[in-house]
DNA sequence: CGAACTCCTTGACATAGATCAAGTTCGCGG
DNA sequence: CCGCGAACTTGATCTATGTCAAGGAGTTCG
């Protein structure tokens, strides 16, 4: 079944194995599709299986007490979710949810359990992994507390992947701009008016709702580092 | 040498050997002493060891652009510094520093990688480990985005061990109130005058500049919980 | 035991950004 | 192609917290 292969062969996490031992990893996967909007896991809620993404994109968010929400990290094609609860056995503290119509492969944890012990290059892989997103958020904390949004915004536009056409680059934002404002630890409205600033400024044009056309990169990138 | 092999008792990583193949694993280990204030590895530097606690503390922190410095964690007994270099092939992107006199095995990379490899067990229980530390960081940002400085601080207070005395707790804060200030995402300035704010309304007693008594536990944990 | 240094506290002030409250616009579904 | 609802913008206001600047207290070391 091609869908299954797609999920194996895609992510990182499986990507040292030979053709054959893949094809076995293969035989465990599920498909699982989420609608838009749906919650693939909420805090506190016993899951007892791994995903894998194929397709679509889902947000892992952190909501604290008062309702305000930290996006922790969006997860796109070959990114794995959901592997604390398989490394620790507890349950979630954070919250998934698909910002589109996502495709995913899901194992048992029981399965994984297996093929980790059978492949051990599976646990190397995944500590790289689970090392770089540590980086991260560690990163993402730091820009938080030491620079102000507008530094903030500017260096989300930047990181964003662009297209380049006659020396300006444009990039499609990926989530609603509500979502970009819970990721960079603001508001919609502060967001809002960062953005209408560094318009106003002729830094950035902004094309619809998703869509922003970068005019000065350089300029940009003095606003992205503060000091 | 009975310093080397408590390295390797203590540490949880290594916890799921046997005798016989802890005392292989701590044939590799060799001491470290760091001087309070020594700089255990800087941004950017080439690392090739690991780093395991064995007495005394670091603080790990990404020093901003500006100065500012977050503090990531603090480092103590038992915990493992300087995986990512290992795993990544990165630099690190932090720093860690001595708060005190601390002392700690070193692993060359090329040994832990023979280690990882003959003892899968390792690889798991680092996963294990890993995965435990990014919760951590994801609760630290939320906590940070998402609560004001005097929420903040009673959290804090309320996660020291703390010994009871008579309905009151006593808590000794593990570092200098700098470090504390830098670790909760604030100033100095800032976390004194929360402190002096608890203390005026009877939640907590100041003594001397490490000692805090927790009088009344239960308006503490309503300061924490914030809405 | 006291000097000296570091760490901490307090004060006055400035300000970025949150919040509340309306509008306004976009883009989707019919 | 149109209308509706969600998403966004804009404005006004408020306040928590950062910043700068002294002064005071605690340790530590000679």
């Amino acid at each position: 079944m091609p869908e299954d292969d797609l999920c194996v062969t895609r992510v990182p996490i499986f990507q040292g194995l030979t053709r054959q031992e893949q094809l076995r990893v293969a035989d465990f996967a599920r498909p699982v599709l989420a609608e838009k909007g749906e919650i693939v896991y909420a805090p506190g809620q016993p899951v007892s299986r791994l995903l894998v993404m194929h397709s679509g994109q889902l947000k892992v968010s952190h909501a604290a007490a008062n309702g305000q929400e930290q996006i922790l990290r969006t997860v796109t094609d070959g990114d794995v979710v959901g592997e604390r609860a398989f490394l620790t056995g507890h349950r979630p503290n954070d919250l998934a949810v698909a910002l589109e119509e996502s495709r995913m492969c899901v194992f048992d944890h029981a399965d994984l359990a297996v093929l980790l012990r059978d492949y051990p290059d599976i646990s190397q892989r995944m500590l790289r992994t689970l090392s770089d997103r540590l980086s991260s958020v560690e990163r993402l904390l730091a820009a938080i507390t030491s620079s102000d949004v507008n530094a903030r915004v500017a260096a989300y536009l930047l990181d964003l992947p662009g297209t380049m056409r006659d020396g300006a680059a444009t990039v499609r934002l990926p989530m609603a701009k509500q979502e970009i404002a819970a990721y960079l630890g603001t508001t919609p409205e502060t967001l809002s008016r960062r953005l209408a600033a560094l318009s106003a400024s002729g830094l950035i044009e902004l094309h619809g709702r998703r869509e922003v056309t970068i005019l000065d990169i350089d300029a940009l990138e003095h606003v992205a580092t503060p000091r």
